[in-house]
DNA sequence: GGAATTTAGAACTAAATGTTTCAAAATGCT
DNA sequence: AGCATTTTGAAACATTTAGTTCTAAATTCC
């Protein structure tokens, strides 16, 4: 066996940087920003105190890298959903589904760490993350459907800007149904209707 | 001049029960559940510390008293928007406009008490009362859609379901975009073509 | 094996937060 | 005017919470 790259000096670590913060993103999940106490943090990380606070700094700094590393995430798999279907259509099914599969994960908080928690945080850096976040998420959809557009699957006056908005609304509202509890099942279901609607001809 | 009814026995209150409500719900509007504290009441509400105790109970009574007044000042406005245009294009238009204007009034923060706080609420009470409100909303918008059907606006096979829930999910989707900070300019807009949107007719 | 280094766990401190208490103030009643 | 009643504001109290410190434990390097 290879002992991987070198190991630090002193006493290791009883803890995986990249799980706890994922464990992180749980706690905020289910609690939101403010109802998470640092207690909280320290049971659900599995995350000694003190190396809390020397690792990842205090709850702000925690969220932010939970917050940040939860898009990054959430965008790589949108972004597949979205640009591996050959139609149109599948791939605004696949990214509808994408988003109410992400918001109703089995032994998570239903909800959205974006959606639902980050809007409610008093922070200039976390607000400005999230508009970027959000801005890209309407560039993907928009470039889908110029893609369809160039392909000739929809006509060239396909109104991509409007359409686009109301693809993510949409997902914001099966993800806010998700987290009022309504099952997946059903939402997975609306899902498919929404991109059938979406993709309605205008009369 | 009339005494107007009984006036009370001791030292008249300093504060109006029902404005002071109506300020609860702006703080809790702004700052979240678990963000807000009996000093932000206390500011925001205009009632000192031992009156908003003995009047209104602790925070989370405070907040199911704002909460429910806050959903029956929003449902009939609902309502009427849904209700008293003629056409059903002319409803749902309305209907989304409302949501837009709602979560972006003029010196209140934006967003809406019942999508972008409630939910996170961690309380049996709260959260039973999201769903009976959500179910409220969703049996509106389908009456709508039946009258229609019954005056011939639109056909007998028109799907009521699916475009009642489109409608509240592009809704909701408004109303978290106007909590994220989207002008309400831009919203009102969509919201017109979100309406229309709905009302496409299947191929 | 022992020194050096890093982490872990428990205890500690200071600040904030929620809730109650109490005397003073403002009103109606007689 | 004086008494009963209710609200008010300030302060007191207890609890929770954030953040730090200190000692013991686990590891590498020599």
């Amino acid at each position: 066996m290879f002992q991987n790259a070198e190991r630090p000096r002193g006493r290791p670590r009883s803890f995986d940087e990249k799980d706890a913060l994922e464990k992180a993103t749980r706690v905020f999940r289910s609690k939101g920003y403010d109802g998470v106490t640092i207690d909280d943090l320290v049971a659900g990380m599995g995350v000694g105190r003190p190396s809390l606070y020397s690792v990842f700094g205090d709850k702000r700094a925690i969220f932010l890298r939970a917050l940040r590393a939860y898009a990054e995430a959430k965008g790589a798999r949108a972004a597949k959903a979205l640009f591996s279907p050959a139609t149109l259509r599948d791939s605004l099914a696949g990214f509808l589904r994408h988003a109410v599969e992400s918001a109703t994960e089995e032994g998570q908080a239903p909800g959205c760490l974006l959606l639902c928690v980050a809007p409610l945080v008093d922070d200039a850096e976390v607000r400005q993350f999230l508009k970027d976040t959000v801005a890209g998420g309407m560039a993907l959809v928009e470039r889908r459907f110029y893609d369809a557009i160039s392909t000739g699957e929809v006509p060239s006056d396909f109104p991509v800007s409007a359409r686009s908005s109301q693809v993510l609304d949409l997902s914001r509202g099966l993800t806010m149904r998700a987290q009022m509890g309504m099952p997946r099942k059903t939402l997975l279901k609306d899902a498919e209707e929404a991109a059938d609607l979406v993709l309605l001809s205008r009369r």
